[in-house]
DNA sequence: CAGAATCATTCAACCGATTGCATTGGATAA
DNA sequence: TTATCCAATGCAATCGGTTGAATGATTCTG
């Protein structure tokens, strides 16, 4: 066990006080630029690294950021934290992870453990049967910024970072309009969250754009399992009159259902044609492959970490910016592309 | 924005020595039972947490324990983090997550981060190019433990928590020469990982023990991508006498290869059985499901945790113990049942 | 050349919890 | 009654970096 240098170490060495140190290495202003020079190349030698818990609790701030996100486990996901990572490791931050399950009685205990760890702020992927944001409460009392990023919830001072779920659900419908579908089904999540409650939006406004009805049989609400593609294929199977649409707010959902559907001797597109949603790589697993709804999770990643930490640093006040949309692009594949 | 309670305040309040409050919040043995109930009620009262930093400042540990993996992003990956998520939490302790993606240059900056960050140990599964363990010498200089999972290197006191992957090939392999295949090709990762290296041993093994020649031909060496599985279909459908069994190392380029083979026209099992690695979700998405072995990420990644904060407790020297092995499952689906 | 302004550096008080050693007061032993 | 002991608590230093205010040195201004 090698012991720590300290900024009381190399000011012993190069005869300075420790403030001098301490404001060299953090290229404080008011130090001559030749004595910054000296004192890092000194630091450099010496091994030095800092002591962020000194640092922390002197400063009252942890350089830690919380991400609370419903599950780890999927590609959307990892790429979005991916992205946060690589913000947050730039600017010198941590950051620390932990998953809802898509429960909101983990989430209120995950958020009461982040603000135990006394981070500088969080970022929050709502989970699937959260009502209200109360238990971030404590945050917002303490003045911790708090950003909502893919599943949000309207809240007050709190900026979101989100795509047009509406639009998205629009076009993906209108694409299967746009094949021949005139019986198109939509399989969706939990409506609570906004991106199942707006792919929906967009689904029945698109209908009802080409003079269609909207016919409540033929949207199911599910968890978006595997297993609630399978019960939604063998639905499907003993309909009197079976959709020749599908639109899935999931294409993990999406294709477990087509595997279901061809084995029961449904031909896709043909038969039915499928879209899903989120560009996950079983989409180009899957034969027929799955068009999809494809949005840029390391963006998302990276511009919410982002704005927390400019947020923090002062840069950017996020109460006033709310809204933060990103772009999508429907990526049209074999599942939907009738000949 | 609130002010925070300190163990001042109570002790204040109180009329006590912030020394007694600090020690009866620990459970010192010397303070009262009385006095203990009454501080921790009172601290309860006043919301008061802990500032670890104040703590950690004064104990020289952070609590820390610092999580190096390939990636986030696969199913099993994200069962062992949160295996070790829970642990941690329970003992108290907070995770630093972070991915090297394969590339042994990025682990080398991760393991640096984490060193500065000052976590008391690290949890690593290593990276497909990564040589040896000199990034993490540091570590080993100043005492600090190491505990390499699923992807290790063999190193002097430091704990590896594997499975018997040798075993496991060759049981897969097995399984396929049961079945009646002759011919069996391999599809593995990067040989410089245990992992890879091992599942090729006990493939060879089990074709050496039923009398089958080993054919270097029907081995291939891929990083185990999507594209690699495309790859080798290509390949296969070119062959004089193509495999009439197939054993892919990692579970998602099962899945692609078996999609393009059926696409030739090849059909699973009966032409070609196919058995997969890792249990990923997609193999009971493909059809057919496949067949393939699961080996337990939740328990890999609560049993390495828990032994790297026993061993920060000295309830155990982890130079002693040095390997620890997991069990593993041979589960048989469609993809190999020949009927 | 006095006085002001500017620059570079130091002083010393924090931040909040921990811990070796000292102290207190009451019970027990001699 | 006094010495001894023990359980319970307090004192004060410590961990290492930060920062407002003070100091000293140098340059500038009129």
């Amino acid at each position: 066990m090698e012991k720590e240098t300290t900024i009381y170490d190399i000011a012993r060495i190069l005869n300075l006080s420790p403030a001098t140190i301490s404001r060299a290495l953090n290229d404080h202003p008011a130090i001559n630029s030749n004595t910054k020079i000296l004192i890092s190349s000194k630091a450099k030698e010496m091994g030095y690294r800092s002591n962020m818990f000194a640092s922390n609790l002197r400063r009252q701030r942890t350089n830690t950021i919380g991400v609370i996100v419903p599950r780890l486990d999927s590609s959307f996901m990892s790429t979005v934290l991916s992205g946060m990572e690589k913000v947050a490791n730039e600017a010198n931050y941590n950051l620390i992870i932990s998953q809802s399950l898509e429960s909101a009685k983990k989430e209120i205990a995950n958020a009461k453990t982040m603000f135990n760890s006394r981070v500088d702020g969080l970022l929050v992927s709502l989970a699937s049967d959260t009502d209200n944001l109360d238990h971030f409460g404590t945050f917002f009392r303490k003045g911790l910024p708090l950003i909502l990023f893919d599943r949000v919830l309207p809240q007050k001072n709190c900026t979101s970072i989100v795509i047009d779920n509406l639009k998205a659900g629009y076009d993906a419908t209108a694409h299967l309009l746009e094949q021949g579908c005139r019986r198109i089904m939509h399989i969706t999540g939990n409506t609570k969250r906004n991106v199942y409650a707006d792919r929906l939006k967009g689904y029945k406004l698109a209908l009802t754009d080409h003079c269609l009805p909207v016919d409540d049989e033929l949207v199911r609400m599910t968890n978006l399992t595997r297993q609630d593609g399978l019960d939604a294929a063998a639905h499907i199977r003993q309909m009197a009159a079976p959709p020749d649409g599908l639109f899935v707010a999931s294409d993990f959902c999406a294709v477990s259902c087509m595997g279901a559907l061809k084995q029961s001797g449904f031909s896709i597109p043909n038969d039915i044609a499928v879209v899903g949603f989120n560009n996950d790589p079983v989409s180009q697993v899957i034969e027929p492959n799955l068009t999809t709804i494809h949005y840029p999770g390391q963006e998302m990643g990276e511009i919410a970490a982002q704005s927390l930490i400019n947020h923090l640093n002062g840069l950017l006040r996020i109460n006033t910016t709310n809204t933060i949309l990103l772009n999508y692009e429907l990526i049209v594949r074999a599942s939907s592309r009738k000949v």
